[in-house]
DNA sequence: CGCCGTATTGACAATCCTCAAGTAAGGTGG
DNA sequence: CCACCTTACTTGAGGATTGTCAATACGGCG
């Protein structure tokens, strides 16, 4: 019954009452950035969880930023095996690739229900013309991507099972709270041990076998899908503390 | 005795005659682009194999694009333990992220005699501004970075020892080639098997082994710094094949 | 109720790591 | 020119980590 519908009307949120704008840390739109964002929002797009936003392959003509929910992006080898490359939250841009290369590199599921600002390809010539302040803002996301992924890709080639798993689980918390996702030591995560083992490179019986190692430690506490950590002990198994950014944009 | 010098003056080379405008792939300068690049470089950088170009947690003044040489970015982890990110190589990008947040996250280092064109951070608000194209791509440029990390973390998290050798074997041959830097089946590399493990996210033992292993196997043939390959059984055993980009631009 | 996705656990096997030792090649200084 | 150092590469042996196969348990949902 999952399904993905992409409306141009009604749009339920205007931009100047963005949801994203209401978060601390999150840039406010100076001069004429506003309207410019306005006439470049040419729709939104609600996805249900499970549902792929994005195809690996796939030329798209659109550009997204993610307003509320989780998803991730990921690849396929042929012989079935995925890697999860990264979680997108909100203010998150996707599909950056496709408007950049022919194809894009990999995909993008939703992992909880989602809704998306959605943004057309061809005017991104407009932005980087006319709004040399939002043409920043998408080399600044661009760059803080691929900071992520080589912590990522540190993490992967050169930490143990569990500091992996801990580190994973610390990075997640940390962008959960930048967006105020999170109370207190705890936060609602919709991933499921799958998603984690697809993330770690690790098989999932081997994941479930670490994470039930961290829960015996009193580091971390699943109860459903909400998730209790204690950052201090994660952060020194993993060897990792998240950078604070003082102010990040978003378009 | 390596070393590492910045010169102002005399600059070997005038952009006019920039050895990377004269590659087949990398796309020429337009309208007023070179004029502006002329003044954005503001030196020239040679480093000796070894060096660091930039160091993690530092807080650089600069940006570079390399002008020829081969070296790489790594971060390391409290234990030692490094993990080479990727490679660079003429064309490449070097040091944006410092450029957009606050400290470097990542170390660079020469594997050859490198030499870079230095750029002045702080003029990177002209070049949006003014020059548009240019901004386009800079993160074009930093996409591909993103989908170059991708590939990597999708093999270091879910390739065997001997998928992830043969894939990075033929990634760095075909980014060679792309640079005219290969003749028929054969190229040289300046990496040392430590670089490969550490790349790999192998032990350098293990690297040691899988590598003979291709070897006798008649995959690729190692002699001195130049490496003979076969490409389509490299393709095969990595479930791999390069994306051929049409045009690619450099700064 | 029965099915399906998720989590859990045991047993065993494969991959990959560490320790260790030895060879080969290149550079330096006497 | 040779002794000697250092770096890179090789190989063996044994062990730790992680993977695969298999079976079970549990909960939500049609």
């Amino acid at each position: 019954m999952a399904s993905i519908r992409q409306s141009t009307l009604p749009r339920k949120i205007p931009c100047d009452e963005c949801p994203l704008g209401k978060i601390e840390g999150f840039r406010r739109f100076a001069g004429n950035e506003l309207e410019f964002i306005k006439g470049f929002k040419t729709g939104e797009l609600t996805a249900d969880a499970g549902t792929t936003i994005l195809a690996e392959g796939s030329h798209s003509e659109h550009l997204y930023t993610v307003i509320s929910g989780w998803g991730f992006r990921h690849k396929l080898l042929e012989n079935g095996r995925r890697q999860i490359l990264n979680f997108v939250l909100p203010g998150d841009l996707v599909g950056l690739q496709g408007s950049i290369s022919a194809e894009m590199g990999h995909s993008v599921e939703a992992l909880s229900d989602m809704l998306l600002c959605v943004f057309q390809r061809s005017r991104m010539w407009d932005l980087f013309r006319n709004e040399p302040g939002l043409a920043f803002d998408l080399t600044w996301l661009a760059a803080r991507e691929e900071r992520m992924l080589d912590e990522h890709l540190l993490s992967v080639g050169q930490r143990s099972a569990e500091q992996r798993a801990a580190y994973l689980i610390l990075f997640l918390y940390s962008r959960a709270e930048l967006r105020g996702m999170t109370n207190g030591r705890s936060f609602e995560i919709p991933l499921t041990q799958r998603h984690l083992a697809d993330a770690l490179g690790l098989s999932l019986v081997h994941t479930n076998r670490v994470l039930n190692r961290l829960s015996r430690r009193g580091v971390i506490k699943w109860q459903g899908h909400t998730l209790r950590l204690d950052r201090k002990k994660l952060g020194e198994i993993a060897d990792w503390a998240p950078d604070q950014e003082k102010e990040r944009p978003y378009i």
